[in-house]
DNA sequence: CGAATAGTTGAGGACTCTCAATCGGTGTGG
DNA sequence: CCACACCGATTGAGAGTCCTCAACTATTCG
């Protein structure tokens, strides 16, 4: 059980630990995120000008605003530089239904490629700094360097690789299996990222939470509660620390 | 309730309403499937030929059998020309879940882009015509043609949003509703495919419909019966008749 | 500092699951 | 051609998980 299908890392992979301090002095996507798509690692030296002209630009988000919202016209793809963001549909009744977390490093805005409008919602946990990467320009060079273009493809796949994950959570496990699977999945995204796997600030509420893994916010609430009495993890209020990562694998 | 976030036909859209016989001549692309990648419309007449050379070998897959297994190594997108297969994960601990039904016309490979590996498995319904799309190749002709290009990268953005939609209902549907909106999503698929949307053979068995909706079985063939004492449906094993389409859509 | 929001905890009930028996088709062999 | 076995589907009864409603506490932000 807990079983993603494929790592769910997406952008960020084996390539670094190394820390992603939280000053990044430029405003550019040298020390951002998305690393596959934007960084110059293994791109013919010819083709860097070109990213760096055509692609990042730095754009601020805060606390509660959305980047973009369902509906809105598809143009760019973005990139999380750092804070981190929900996505999340709108159903006609009017819920919404959380359909993702975005740590820094992590793509945003492929659900809008289908159709040249958003499907999702991307909102911001906490004030944070986005890259955009305009979708013209990104296909254009795309077509010119087979590296970007693989890239691209790994990235859209690494996305769909995540929400099958996703879907199998919500499909075969219990709500102790769906939280622990969670606080793993954000535990090892942290650690990918070079901060600690065992302590980190998540910034949804039990609500975002719960709408995420298909349960109610009590019950997210209860089995956060379940976990601190067993000794598998330390949580007050947003902040969680995980105390036995072998006992939260064996549900 | 029951939103789709995103028209649930992969493929196949606003183009044809024309009945594809069961009897399609050539075994060339040309009648199949995955029309928006696979299909000259739209495209300059100079890269027809260079379509139809690389891309299009057909496939015999028979009821049971793997396409592909995860684990497999990834070289080929792939298309369903004519049959039904579904696709699934198998989990550490060995059980299977169903994450997607793949009619005539739907794309089915993208779960291997991300890693060069298939994290799924696609298995035969019934007896089944495939076409095979190296994507190498698939990836030149996109380098080459921004229309190809294009339709590559709407087609992953459909399964993206397709597997969205599907986490939706996973996530905040009751079982009934969940039956009633696999329900209708086959029968909108049909339909597009220039099929009955109120009548056709669905050939999961209830144990799949379960694990791809989350929910055992048995609460499967309850609810059918169910939806068939209220005159919703008329199911008679695989076959499967829609009386009262918007009954079904009000739960 | 205080109002509003977010989180915790409890009790009862609903929904779905598990286990089990039965029914029904399909294919095989006598 | 029929009997039987086998697999899938149906239906029932009881149990368990999770939800709903509600009260209360803690935290956050103006």
């Amino acid at each position: 059980m807990l079983s993603p299908v494929a790592g769910s890392a997406i952008v960020v992979r084996q390539s670094s630990r190394a820390p992603l301090t939280a000053a990044q002095p430029s405003a550019r996507c040298s020390g951002c995120a998305m690393r596959h798509l934007c960084m110059p690692q293994g791109l013919p030296t010819e083709e860097l000008p070109k990213l760096e002209a055509l692609i990042c630009a730095a754009r601020k988000v805060r606390r509660g605003e959305a980047l973009y919202r369902s509906g809105d016209r598809f143009d760019s793809l973005y990139a999380v530089r750092s804070g981190s963001l929900k996505t999340l549909i709108v159903n006609r009744d009017g819920r919404e239904q959380i359909t993702g977390l975005r740590l820094a490093g992590d793509a945003l805005g492929l659900d809008g490629i289908a159709t040249d409008v958003h499907a999702f919602s991307a909102v911001a946990l906490e004030d944070s700094s986005i890259c955009t990467l305009p979708y013209a320009a990104l296909k254009t060079l795309c077509r010119e360097s087979g590296t970007m273009q693989d890239r691209l493809h790994r990235l859209m796949g690494d996305q769909f690789n995540q929400e099958a994950s996703q879907m199998m959570v919500l499909g075969s496990l219990t709500a102790e299996e769906r939280v622990a699977a969670f606080l793993l999945d954000v535990s090892s995204r942290n650690w990918q990222r070079g901060y600690s796997q065992a302590e980190f600030r998540l910034r949804m509420s039990r609500e975002d939470m719960g709408s995420y893994l298909g349960i109610t916010l009590e019950t997210v609430s209860r089995i956060l509660s379940r976990f601190q009495k067993r000794g598998l993890i330390d949580a007050q209020g947003k902040l969680i620390r995980i105390c036995d990562i072998e006992g939260l694998q064996t549900v």
